[in-house]
DNA sequence: TTAGTAACAGTTGTCTACAGTATTGTTTAA
DNA sequence: TTAAACAATACTGTAGACAACTGTTACTAA
């Protein structure tokens, strides 16, 4: 499916020029495959935040010339995922703890209400669907005993099926594109639940009978405080590590 | 370093056309100029929604090369303000009146949450700044008496400076970036307002006063209720256009 | 008359080349 | 030794050309 970074393979084997077709046959562009190539790289943290991107340099890297490469940083740059100042250069982002905050803000205020509409509007077999979810979610919980993060998809699935449950077709654009990516890049280094996971599944649970019960005003409720709950662990965990970091510079003083 | 890409001089003396070119030449590529003059000439309606987009076209049209239009296109595309489809061609968006509708909810999501963290932030010479705004306003306000949009700019300028206010950098961006301009596209044909021009300025003094008062559930509520009413207002007005459209339709029947 | 096919025009996707600008490294003078 | 100026390098911005694909139209056959 992606375009990988293949440095050095110019030589005719036919091999390779016949999955090279096919992968382009795929009703997509390069431009289009590279810019999920990249987004992918620097989400996963394959691209370091802060990295300077040069265009030549990411050219040949996949291959391709520098046109569709631009077309794909512009759309980049678009989603907040590289900033560019004209005739320097582009940079991958590199979110400020500050801002990772402030993501947790805005998704509060969206889920919240991708909450209440679904409690408004999502169909009782996507509920559900959605209770088996967690179901699954529990088995996991109970095998990983409290410790670990077992949502690692699942969280996201589930806030994703909560966002999908809302009919809200901006609402998904915003939440599970553009916002995503960001979320997604930060979920390594602050997992969102991990410290917390049976908590956490405590309140999916709440959110899904508060939805099923058709309580917007709860559901959107619960599911502001879960995230605020998120969001405060990531401060709480950032603040102790800063401490740490403060503390072994202090016998140089 | 000439780090300065923006031009900060509002001088009045020179004229528009002359600013302009300066402006254009300041820093900025091709790419970025026609990108913001399409996106211009697409919320003001300049270019009809639906309407296909060709790049010889366009690219004639503006007098550069396909290369920076592509750019251009790809970043609208980013914002959603055309849909591509490889192989074939770029059109306008169009939103449907469920769509719109739809964004309005997504206003009420954030705006309210930037109330909110308004309340809680935003500095009291902002606050004082905002209520001279309003004041602005409410002479206007008297001028116009009652029937006219008189918010034309006003209103929207409320809310940028509300959502300036909250001190989320992530939540300007999606509000006064991204959505801006939808709502702006749109504002011609229903004009948020229009039709309640001295209840919403009321409402919007309220907003303030509990800002001002610090009081952050208050904040939001009322500013939640403000878009839900501007809202409710919008479709109200479609589907009395609609009923409208039914009866026209009648007699041939 | 209609269905199917083939050629054609137009548009999109991609690449290469060139011009302009910023960064880097070197040299020279204080 | 440091600072400033100049030259070299590399990158970005833009243009133009070519290839590939799509949609249409005209023509043929049933």
């Amino acid at each position: 499916m992606s375009l990988n970074p293949q440095p050095l393979i110019i030589n005719d084997s036919a091999e390779n020029e016949q999955r090279w077709t096919v992968e382009s046959m795929d009703g997509q562009t390069l431009a289009d495959r590279v810019f999920e190539d990249i987004q992918e790289a620097i989400v996963t943290g394959n691209i370091a935040p802060g990295t300077k991107i040069t265009e030549p340099g990411l050219a040949k890297q996949y291959g391709i010339s520098r046109g569709p490469l631009r077309e794909a940083m512009r759309r980049l740059e678009g989603r907040h995922l590289v900033t560019r100042i004209p005739h320097v250069g582009a940079r991958v982002v590199s979110l400020t703890i500050a801002e990772l905050l402030e993501l947790y803000e805005v998704r509060e205020a969206m889920e919240g209400m991708a909450c209440r509409l679904a409690a408004r509007r999502m169909p009782q077999n996507e509920i559900d669907s959605l209770k088996a979810l967690l179901k699954k979610h529990e088995e996991q919980a109970e095998l990983q005993e409290n410790i670990a993060y077992y949502q690692k998809e699942g969280d996201l699935d589930f806030h994703y099926r909560l966002v999908l449950g809302s009919g809200n077709k901006k609402l998904m654009e915003l939440l599970c594109g553009e916002l995503y990516y960001l979320v997604r890049m930060y979920r390594y280094r602050f997992s969102a639940t991990s410290g917390r996971p049976q908590r956490a599944f405590t309140e999916h649970h709440r959110i899904v009978d508060a939805i099923e019960q058709r309580d917007e005003e709860l559901a959107e409720m619960l599911m502001r405080r879960h995230i605020r709950a998120s969001r405060n662990n990531v401060e709480q965990r950032f603040q102790e590590a800063e401490a740490k970091k403060t503390i072994t510079l202090t016998p140089q003083d």
